[in-house]
DNA sequence: GGTCCTGAACCGACTGGTTGGTATAGGTAC
DNA sequence: GTACCTATACCAACCAGTCGGTTCAGGACC
């Protein structure tokens, strides 16, 4: 362990993502997180020069992990159905399998946590949450509006806070998994937003959704979980 | 102002409450809290016996209020129609409504923060919570039960979850709101769930949705906000 | 109506512990 | 020799909570 950066920084990083979902970021103290890791004092400060810092790393992480899942998902609808209705069902539909697989309560998102103890962090950090979910909705956003324009839809909708939505479905449905103790509160949430989806643009919505084939991967191991889908979000 | 025990303790828990929506339970220490109450240590503990007290007693308060509110709009929506869908869609309609009148970025909600620093409090505030979410889930889904006797959903769907799913939607909502500063975000996101709603049981989705009239009352003072509007879920 | 007393309401200095962060001296692998 | 890490000691700031003391409205008694 002696002679490896890399993972001391990321065993820094896991341990504090870990404590903080739990306990938020002022309780997850530098001497928690150190304990957690399993390292000293000494390399906890040679990796990061203050604790925002680690904060900001944290942030910078999720976001590339979760651009990158979202990315992944888009592209394996995009390969099963060349239809923008048709891919954004699929593509809510990996997610809500994902979530599916959950077997204890969301471990909770770190943007939110973050956001609900804003004052403590540098606008730079805030900067990056904004960014991510600005990003989330112009991602999604976009395949709305083809399938807005190949579809109309059966109520007067906004793109911007319909892609939003996602979003808004997703962290909330984190918070009534951590309250209810409930690992399938999540993939239900997921379900309604795509039946939505369906209902305001299927020609036909008596017709089924489609169905989604398994993942040909869900991240099993803890540090994983974390790093995928824990993040996500 | 001086020597009145109930309005001490209230400018205590509305100090308090507005410091943990903006910085965190943690970061809210009690000497913030008594400095924006104006008063001294020796008040704050003499009316609650530790800071997790405190704690206790504001979720007890928010969820007594939410209650309430939420008895006023079903109450409400229950004179403006007979029929069990049409009252779900006004009820939400004014929840929606009142959401609009926001002019900064929604407060936050208590529970949402409490529950991303659950390690700090009693098992007896957290079951709190649990109750309010519960006793939300119970009193719309009873709704929900009646609508879906009178028409059959266009597609299948489970009653609890469609009932957890306004609390979904208003959590997720509160979080966008914040990380967006957008006032907006709110009422905009209790409209796409209206939306689902009328297009799953609604026998002419077509047909637009029920208009709701003004609110007779909408809270403006900002303790009064704080109390009605900003504790509201 | 004056005197005495009570107890709720309130004050603020103080305590012991924790916090993020620093310092230093040394060890070890490449 | 440089990157990485341990170990220990240390600091000022801050934390929740305590405690002896003060203020004052109102009741009792005469």
């Amino acid at each position: 362990m002696s002679r490896n950066g890399a993972a001391t920084r990321k065993a820094i990083m896991d341990a504090a993502q870990s404590l903080i979902l739990e306990t938020g970021f002022s309780a997850a103290s530098v001497d928690s997180v150190i304990a957690r890791a399993g390292i000293t004092k000494g390399a906890f400060f040679y990796h990061f020069k203050t604790k925002a810092d680690l904060a900001e790393a944290l942030v910078l992480r999720d976001a590339a992990n979760d651009a990158a899942h979202l990315e992944k998902h888009l592209a394996r609808a995009e390969r099963l159905s060349a239809d923008p209705l048709q891919q954004v069902l699929i593509c809510m539909g990996l997610f809500e399998q994902e979530m599916e697989a959950l077997v204890g309560p969301y471990p909770g998102c770190l943007y939110a946590s973050f956001i609900y103890e804003a004052q403590l962090f540098d606008e730079r950090t805030l900067q990056i949450v904004r960014e991510v979910f600005a990003g989330w909705r112009k991602r999604i956003g976009e395949k709305l509006r083809l399938v807005m324009a190949a579809y109309p839809p059966r109520l007067p909708v906004s793109i911007e806070t319909l892609a939003d939505m996602n979003l808004a479905i997703a962290e909330g449905a984190y918070i009534l998994s951590k309250v209810n103790n409930d690992p399938r509160a999540v993939s239900a949430q997921f379900r309604h937003y795509r039946n939505y989806l369906h209902l305001l643009f299927a020609p036909d919505p008596a017709k089924p959704l489609p169905t989604v084939p398994a993942l040909d991967s869900i991240p099993a191991a803890d540090a994983a979980k974390l790093d995928a889908v824990g993040a996500a979000t």
